[in-house]
DNA sequence: CCGGCGGCGTTTACAACGTAAACCAGCGGG
DNA sequence: CCCGCTGGTTTACGTTGTAAACGCCGCCGG
């Protein structure tokens, strides 16, 4: 009910291959600068350029590999010199992770107001949102861990401008404004809790895959549980994608729901 | 519709007051050991002692402070000694998280089996878990990144014996294997975004209550964001406890839905 | 033309960290 | 009696984040 196609793909297309929001084809990244000759890749060092090349380390070596020395090397410059534009590693990070929900501003299919009705941009958020977990699914977890600047911004979405796109478009789409709130909340936990599960699990299969050959059987002593074994075939298939979509499809019929129960009763309603 | 009653209060307590599964009175836990004397709190120094001391530690000084030198101080010992207990930092952090975990275990509240039908089953597992998530918010966070053992053992409930208990629970009360194994999925994630959600939110507010005075107006020009603003006393409200249990009752009606849809087609469905 | 000066990067330095390796105190059994 | 094991300590090393001082170099007023 009321979905909204889906902003990249023509619709109806194989649930199992090709998940629309998976990067297309970011090659393995071979990134071994280790403080290549000097002359390479110099230019200028402003802090956009740091955090750049933050997300890119982190994206291709690991958060617990990026460091002050490391980050300065690739940028042929000395630790020090990134206090010039950023006060620490902890500031750093944070920036980071600005950064990185800034691409959403970017996206071209994700829509600040709700010009196609608030399915339809819950959808294209939710999206935009799940791509950029999936484009960097070592940074995604800092995401969602870091605290939010001000209490009531919730992780995903950090940005108060985000906040604030949000509630306009469901206030100004027959949402009361305790409606409203709840479904800011409902639908943040949706995000962490499915991108964040997404993710760890993607993390953990590409570092599987990097080390051992191929689904070496099974590593600890399995025998105590049956039912795990049994299911294990089923509890090995991913699918985040079509998960992703039911679940999300489930949060809009109930956030519907909230709506037409929760109109703000002293305020005359808009629209419908 | 088809709800178990609370495990810990009596039906139809307020919404607003007394989260049953907020940590009864934990006091602010003054735990200025810092090197004391020694001969203090001196006993023995097993694997069991270290871990509890470890999660004290976290719980009233954060994670980033935990270090194997004031760890060892704690315990009125030092540094090295832990290595003869622990492999490493990293894998005291595991052993952490398991022990953590495995206070589930200790939970009355909480039953393996789905005596009572699964509904209850999983209303008593959740708010175990959020229970642990509210005791340890400090540690929840690294319950949920940290990667698990095996890809498939989703974060919050790590431990292979729990993901035996919830499949047997399920399939056992009427899900097919494909059904039990969504249900594990979407109950996961679920669970994790709601409480990491939950815990850094809390995190948050008691930094701010104790760095500085009481909400000072607004940090932040929120001259951009007026709806943000309009709506700031209704997302400063902590609901989560309802919101929690609403979400849950949310999901426990759509696996109803999965499970009488999703009955094993093959197999001769168990009673009812 | 030139002297200084401000921005930017480097050097040096230090405390704290995780951890390897050697060391040492007891102590129970040949 | 001494041997070797168990459990804790000492020492040491490499790496981290970061403070502070230093040096280069281009710009700008005189």
């Amino acid at each position: 009910m009321a979905r909204a196609a889906d902003p990249d793909e023509p619709a109806g297309s194989a649930p199992r291959t090709a998940d629309p929001d998976s990067p297309e084809a970011r090659g393995g990244a071979a990134f071994v600068v280790t403080s290549g000759p000097p002359g390479t890749g110099r230019a200028a060092l402003d802090r956009r350029r740091i955090l750049g090349a933050a997300i890119e380390f982190i994206d291709s070596h690991g958060l617990s590999a990026l460091t002050m020395r490391r980050l300065g090397a690739v940028l042929g410059v000395e630790a020090m010199a990134l206090y010039r534009y950023v006060p620490g590693r902890e500031q750093l990070l944070d920036g980071v992770v600005e950064s990185v929900v800034d691409e959403l501003y970017g996206d071209p299919d994700v829509h600040m107001e709700a010009a196609h009705g608030w399915q339809d941009y819950l959808q294209r958020l939710a999206h935009g949102v799940r791509r950029i977990a999936l484009a960097h699914p070592e940074l995604f977890p800092l995401v969602a861990t870091r605290p939010p600047a001000a209490p009531w911004v919730r992780p995903p979405l950090r940005s108060l401008r985000w906040v604030e796109s949000f509630l306009t478009a469901l206030t100004g789409s027959g949402f009361s404004d305790e409606s409203a709130v709840a479904a800011y909340r409902a639908y943040s936990s949706f995000l962490l809790g499915h991108l964040l599960l997404e993710v760890s699990q993607k993390g953990v299969a590409i570092n599987a895959a990097d080390t051992g050959e191929a689904t070496p059987a099974v590593d600890p002593d399995l025998g105590e549980y049956p039912t795990v074994v049994r299911l294990q075939e089923l509890l090995s298939v991913d699918e985040s994608a079509a998960e992703f979509e039911e679940a999300l499809e489930n949060l809009l019929g109930r956030l519907e729901h909230v709506r037409r129960e929760g109109r703000d009763p002293r305020d005359p309603d808009s629209f419908t």
